[in-house]
DNA sequence: CCACTAAATGAATGTCGTTCATTTAGAATG
DNA sequence: CATTCTAAATGAACGACATTCATTTAGTGG
């Protein structure tokens, strides 16, 4: 996993608000960033199935209830990690370039870093921008680079939802076992499906879950790309 | 919620198989249509969160371990739940007329039966078609409809596959809040996201997870409708 | 009528997330 | 320097849960 891109990271400053009051006991073992780190690390090593509050406050050798002193649920954890896992997207292309190899760009990473937590998709799809400053940042960057390549502004969200909607369902089949559509003892009687699954398998020498999303999002861009003043 | 179409569904005969073995004790209280069943209806008047083995249990005047003599685990049961919910998507329209209008008919309905059933997305997306004989039945019914419209053999299932990821991920969509998309208080340091945000709003008069739903799924009609033969 | 067996029972287990009264230890105040 | 304030950590406890298992129940074929 590459490491946060330093500049462009965190363009909107969201992570340099004042949390600490004034200062009365310097000596705090926890903080917000320090459970965000240790949730990653925890998850990279067990597993969301390991994932749990009491092993999480075990890496930090502190008490489980002590980490709900920072943070209000383990959903709450959940959304720390969302929102940083954000950051190792990558934007850049947006701030020149074509429009279409921005958003190859930003979709490929996008969609492979949450395919390594699709745990998360639940949580990312409904959760307020708000809630989410490295998430709504990169919401920024996308924006401007679709205004920046004629999108009519009331179509530039409908646009973006439609490609994360595309990403995040293409996560899940990325992570999906290879022998999915193998159709087993009914087998003849889905002739059709069976052919057109053993065609396939034939056919493609890129994994069948990457052969997808490139068909998909190749057609997203052609036909959300017309929309674009000329 | 519309009950089974009774010609269309099950066209494999997937559902009249031979469970029960001779018949030593004829007087099962419980079996998998029962459950399946009775899930459905305490998911609908529970929610997931109050779907409990033991409130299934109950509903069904049964001990909870009474339930793992004919399912062996929770997620099981959300299997036959969703092979259930399968035989709610509209396939009709493959066996004639046109392909645009019969995906539309596909995609809509699907992405309207499981938006109301969001927790089962991880489990469809990554279950393999072979534990889920209704959702075969389907895919079956889908091939022959792309094969029927001139799909080369090869591209059928990566283009289904394609526009399923769109469509579970715009079930999520579907389920988000009205104003997830408020910046709060970081509207001024994201100019061109908050500026689209509030076009969007003005402009549309669907709702906006329709409007991208719709937008992005012509997008894909056109773009993979182009693999066709001639 | 007996033996067999699928199915139901109810108690028990282990794992969680979460709460709360209490303690701890720096920092500010006078 | 002593007192006071308070954020933060503790550890015990709770309430849900899914799941297991030894035991019981009750039809059915022989």
């Amino acid at each position: 996993m590459p490491a946060p891109t330093s500049a462009p990271a965190d363009p909107i400053g969201a992570s340099a608000m004042p949390r600490r009051r004034v200062g009365r006991p310097a000596a705090a073992v926890l903080d917000q960033d320090g459970i965000t780190t240790a949730a990653l690390q925890l998850i990279g090593k067990s597993g969301y199935d390991g994932f749990t509050m009491a092993a999480l406050a075990r890496t930090l050798n502190v008490a489980p209830s002590a980490l709900y002193n920072h943070v209000s649920s383990k959903r709450d954890v959940l959304v720390l990690v969302q929102d940083h896992l954000t950051s190792f997207v990558d934007v850049t292309a947006f701030e020149a370039g074509p429009w279409e190899q921005a958003v190859r760009d930003w979709a490929w990473s996008y969609r492979d870093v949450f395919s390594k937590h699709t745990p998360l998709i639940p949580v990312i799809a409904v959760l307020p921008v708000a809630d989410a400053p490295k998430t709504l940042a990169m919401y920024e960057a996308v924006s401007a680079g679709f205004s920046r390549a004629g999108f009519p502004q009331e179509r530039i969200i409908p646009a973006i939802v439609a490609f994360e909607s595309f990403i995040f369902g293409s996560a899940y089949d990325a992570t999906a076992p290879a022998d999915i559509f193998d159709s087993g003892t009914m087998a003849e009687a889905t002739p059709h499906f069976t052919s057109a699954v053993r065609r396939q398998a034939e056919d493609t020498h890129e994994k069948p879950a990457d052969a997808a999303f490139r068909l998909g999002l190749e057609a997203l861009l052609t036909g959300l790309g017309a929309l674009r003043a000329a």
